[in-house]
RNA sequence: GGCGCGUUCGUCUAGCGGCCUAGGACGCUUCCCUCUCAAGGAAGAGAUCACGGGUUCAAAUCCCGUACGCGCCA
């Protein structure tokens, strides 16, 4: 039991799961899943004015969305399940309370007077005697009478945790190496809000600890703190999981990635047409690797090649372009009959579902090595279900050309009736009105293709009539036809 | 300001003292295929391994410093 590998993601509810927190969910959920362990989905939700329940119905519908399940955790917006509950840290208050109270008891935290205008007295003092801006421990240093004196006018207090004043703690990262700190350099750290509440490095440690986890897995940012939480390990009797802290991801111009660089939320990208299984091998991609520079890779690929040693120390960019292609690749390896189910949505919002026209299958099926995103697939198929739009520049330059008028005309009275109305079939008659006619081939080919679909790209020529089916071929090439002087 | 982390083609990265005249992937260029656009195939351009010192017979790889970027304290 205590062998088993236990990772988590812990999430404020305070916004979006964005990309850089849904390549730790994801990095969290490989290493556990490679080692047959549990993931586990704890809510930090100790922010009272910043958490909402809207943000956790986001965050799970994200996470679930990404294919990642978990085997602890919330359930929806309230329940949860999993021996180690309540996993909503607000629900969890008491169980704080009581360690707090036990390093009080034990003399490892002690309560501070000091207001926070005092607080910001001492740091600007310290600012312009250009001595590092943090808190010296004055009310660490008490006597028992001003102590009292303190207890009696009743002033608030917040709870700071006393940190070794003396010696080193090394945070022995699984991804960068042993990292030392020292601790005299370390500030007394509040634990407990003078607002009555504990603060996120206290619950975390409380958490990570009594939900039995082994590895830590977060992101960069918080391996300032871990020699503090480290020390909490030790001050209440504990031994700290294993940590590994993961660089940055950095938008375009390398500043950390956000809003501004286009979309951020996982949300985003599914409703851009992105698949979980793209999302996955991407994000798995930008800050770990295997040796063998392989690119893609099938979840259970992953799961058996993913190592904290494979992860990258330096931040890295996020890469639109790279990300298109893998879903470009990934849109190819899916099945025709699932890209249709998946392609719906999209359709539907477009309106092209439900109108009369050519099967849709056979739609997809004919452009399917085109398709990047989902997003991009009603603007790709629509001519076949919507009157054709006459892209201008196409109009111009294909249709008005010389003879062209003539030629539409004429193709639609060689083909009307043409059996069978098939592509192989079609070929062999336009191809023979060509060499009848002395033409070159693009004299012919280009035109029909302008007439029928209104653009000059698109799906291989032949098929696309067979697929239109000779009534809309004919009258299209009519139609066309006549709009030209 | 202190502490910590990072720095290999435009981007993601391989590399953990000699196999590196630095490999792969995306992107880019050219060519092939071809009814267009894609897809596919082939070739190519692209990195003074941030900079400066060491250590070593030998350094992208080890050590020290500098610069720049980032994080935490806030």
């Amino acid at each position: 039991m205590t062998n088993k590998i236990r990772t988590r993601f812990a999430p404020s509810p305070t916004g979006f799961l964005h990309i850089g927190g849904a390549r730790t969910t994801l990095y969290n959920w490989l290493f556990a899943r490679r080692h047959k362990g549990d993931f586990i989905l704890r809510i930090e939700d100790t922010d009272e004015v910043r958490s909402t329940d809207d943000s956790v119905t986001a965050i799970l519908d994200s996470v679930k969305w990404l294919g990642l399940d978990w085997d602890e955790g919330p359930l929806d917006e309230h329940r949860d399940h999993g021996p180690h509950g309540p996993y909503y840290q607000m629900k969890r208050i008491d169980i704080y309370r009581r360690y707090l109270d036990q390093l009080v008891q034990d003399g490892k935290a002690y309560r501070c007077y000091c207001s926070k205008e005092e607080l910001e007295e001492l740091r600007r003092v310290a600012q312009l005697e250009k001595r590092p801006p943090r808190y010296e421990g004055r009310c660490r240093a008490l006597s028992g009478a001003q102590r009292a004196a303190m207890e009696a006018s009743g002033k608030k207090f917040s709870i700071r945790f006393k940190m070794p004043t003396s010696g080193a703690t090394i945070v022995d990262d699984q991804i960068r190496g042993k990292v030392s700190f020292e601790n005299n350099l370390q500030q007394d750290l509040v634990i407990w809000k003078t607002t009555d509440g504990p603060t996120y490095n206290f619950c975390c440690v409380i958490d990570d600890h009594l939900m039995e986890m082994t590895h830590v897995v977060r992101g960069d940012e918080h391996l300032s703190n871990t020699p503090s939480q480290i020390q909490i390990y030790y001050a209440l009797g504990w031994t700290p999981p294993l940590f590994a802290h993961l660089s940055m991801i950095l938008g375009p111009d390398g500043s950390k990635l956000s809003k501004r660089h286009g979309a951020t939320s996982v949300l985003e990208y599914r409703d851009q047409g992105y698949l979980p299984h793209t999302m996955r091998n991407y994000l798995a991609l930008l800050g770990w690797s295997t040796s063998e520079s392989q690119q893609l890779f099938t979840d259970e690929d992953l799961i058996a090649k993913f190592d904290l040693e494979g992860c990258q120390k330096s931040p890295a960019t996020f890469d639109t372009v790279k990300l298109n292609w893998m879903n470009g690749e990934y849109i190819r390896q899916t099945p025709v009959d699932d890209l249709v189910s998946l392609a719906k949505p999209f359709l539907e919002k477009a309106g092209l579902l439900g109108l009369p026209g050519p099967e849709l299958k056979r739609v997809i099926a004919l452009e399917h090595e085109k398709f990047k995103l989902l997003s991009e697939i009603p603007t790709l198929i629509e001519f076949f279900y919507k009157p054709v739009q006459f892209d201008p520049k196409a109009f111009d330059k294909v249709l008005r050309a010389p003879g062209a008028k003539q030629i539409l005309t004429d193709l639609a009275e060689v083909l009307r009736g043409l059996r069978p109305f098939e592509a192989e079939a079609l070929e062999a008659r336009i191809r023979n009105f060509v060499a009848e006619r002395g033409l070159k081939n693009g004299q012919v080919f280009h035109p029909i293709r302008v007439a029928v679909s209104g653009r000059t790209e698109g799906p291989t020529l032949f098929s696309m009539l067979e697929i239109m089916g000779e009534d809309m071929v004919v009258a299209r090439l009519k139609d066309a036809a006549a709009r030209l002087p």
